[in-house]
DNA sequence: TGAAATGTTGGGGCG
DNA sequence: ACGCCCCAACATTTC
């Protein structure tokens, strides 16, 4: 029989199929030695939603390899330190995994290499991106920072692929090393908080791809009107599947392009606005990878010298949805309970953190980092600096959304915000983007008091526009 | 992947 | 019939 295993090392890539170490681990006549390893001192730490997704999808993934013959090695520690140690114990020839992007993982990657290649075969992989951060550049050979040039380079490399198929079995070793059981990391919140995000979550590989199969049969030909009324599933609500790498991007657009051979009268139009979005995931790795400093400052350095405010009763009241302006308070209500916000309302509500209470987008990242169960690293610091005007190919500053005018264009008869803020339920659609307008009779009939059951709003829109102007004025010559 | 401020136009009321 | 004014409606500029 076979010789000495190969470990797998699962990172972000929480999958059998499609993925390129386990499948080439797969081929070899030897045992495959899948190994999670959970460092709890490691940077960028997942944060307690993303904790709790990760637990299920763990579980679904020892469930798998289960299946498989195989079984999850779940260890815990510095990772250089638990991969030598497994390598030592096992005998194992060969390491192979998926790459991470994240700054600290390319150091980590490269000091695994550097400790291990002498004593067995280090392999890592493309598992996580179409396209590379380093694989792109521009004419002037320098890193992208702007989207359209950076997307248009994509298209034309982009390649119709077939996914690899998931290993049909995986053959064991003589002896398992030490497991620990998945409860003993501590992955799972202690407070009940996070019950109601099975309503909308099934975290793991079947989950993702049931997600994936109901999107293209439906939601994906009115993506290009619908993937902004957030009151409608008009998004893929792939996003916390692919942060785990529940699915590969591959898998994605495969699903896409081949939805749109076998249905040639579907609407490429839609397909193509979806595709982009992917897009901007592609991006926001690359400007990671370039400008790893980014997660934290400003990439514009003007905006280092921004006058924010510090205001933690102005933090609290947006973290809890309590600004009394309703687009914003449903989005952040949405957020906490289901561990997930529709796209259009991040934007509606990270522009008002921003630039109505003046308040850094580092504090809005910090939340979201902490209560979205698809935080990540490259896509928290794109989407924040976009809000904020301080990032590449971002919102203008000035750009200043209005959350009662883009409440009543996105969400016209306000059923989203009857579903999050069900104390506005009763509000006729005139007033239930802006309660403070309507009469006292009209709220009564509501049974609104405004500073008892909903809030006055904690600013006035257009006092905090002018203010927002007058503090980007200062930063700007 | 805004919104407000400002500018322009053209139809209709009216002396 | 004509010029003038008003002001939607739409377009452009500015933040």
């Amino acid at each position: 029989m076979p010789g000495k295993p190969t470990l797998v090392w699962f990172r972000n890539d929480l999958r059998l199929a499609d993925n390129p170490a386990l499948h080439a681990a797969s081929l070899q006549d030897s045992p495959v030695l899948p190994v999670f390893i959970w460092d709890g001192g490691r940077p960028n730490l997942p944060g307690s939603a993303s904790r709790w997704w990760l637990y299920h999808s763990l579980k679904h993934l020892a469930e798998s390899l289960a299946a498989k013959g195989s079984s999850l090695v779940v260890q815990s520690g510095e990772t250089l330190e638990a991969l030598c140690r497994l390598a030592e114990q096992t005998g194992a020839s060969r390491l192979y995994f998926n790459r991470g992007y994240e700054p600290e993982d390319r150091l980590l990657e490269s000091r695994i290499k550097e400790r291990l290649a002498g004593r067995l075969e280090v392999k890592s992989f493309k598992g996580n991106l179409l396209f590379e951060p380093w694989a792109l550049a521009n004419k002037q050979g320098k890193p992208y920072q702007v989207f359209t040039p950076f997307w248009k380079q994509c298209l034309t490399l982009l390649r119709q692929e077939t996914p690899l198929p998931a290993p049909d079995g995986l053959a064991a070793p003589p002896a398992w090393p030490e497991c620990l059981p998945l409860e003993v990391l501590g992955l799972a919140p202690k407070l009940k908080w996070a019950e109601g995000f099975h309503t909308m979550w099934t975290p793991g590989e079947a989950g993702a791809a049931a997600k994936l199969a109901q999107f293209v049969q439906s939601a994906l030909w009115s993506y290009a009107h619908n993937r902004d009324i957030p009151n409608l599933p008009g998004t893929s609500e792939l996003s916390p599947h692919l942060h785990y790498g529940e699915i590969s991007i591959r898998q994605v657009v495969a699903a896409v392009q081949q939805a749109l051979a076998e249905q040639p009268h579907r609407s490429r139009e839609d397909a193509d606005i979806y595709l982009k979005e992917l897009g901007w995931r592609e991006f926001a790795y690359h400007l990671l990878h370039y400008f790893p400093h980014t997660v934290n400052a400003p990439l514009k350095e003007a905006y280092r010298a921004f006058p924010w405010r510090h205001d933690p009763e102005g933090l609290k009241a947006w973290q809890r949805g309590q600004t009394g302006y309703p687009i914003v308070d449903a989005g952040m209500r949405q957020l906490w309970r289901l561990g997930w916000m529709h796209n259009r309302v991040r934007m509606i509500a990270g522009s008002f953190l921003v630039k109505d209470l003046l308040l850094p987008w580092q504090d809005g990242a910090a939340w979201f980092w902490d209560t979205l169960v698809d935080a990540d690293v490259a896509n928290n610091a794109l989407g924040w600096q976009w809000v904020a005007g301080s990032g590449a190919d971002a919102s203008p500053f000035f750009r200043i959304f209005n959350p009662v005018l883009q409440g009543e264009k996105f969400d016209p008869q306000g059923g989203y915000i009857r579903r999050w803020v069900p104390e506005l339920a009763e509000l006729p659609d005139k007033w239930i983007h802006q309660p403070w307008k309507a009469s006292s009779a009209v709220l009564q009939q509501a049974g609104i008091i405004l500073g008892r059951n909903y809030p006055f709003p904690i600013v006035d829109h257009d006092e905090a526009r002018q203010s927002a102007l007058n503090a980007y004025a200062k930063i700007r010559s």
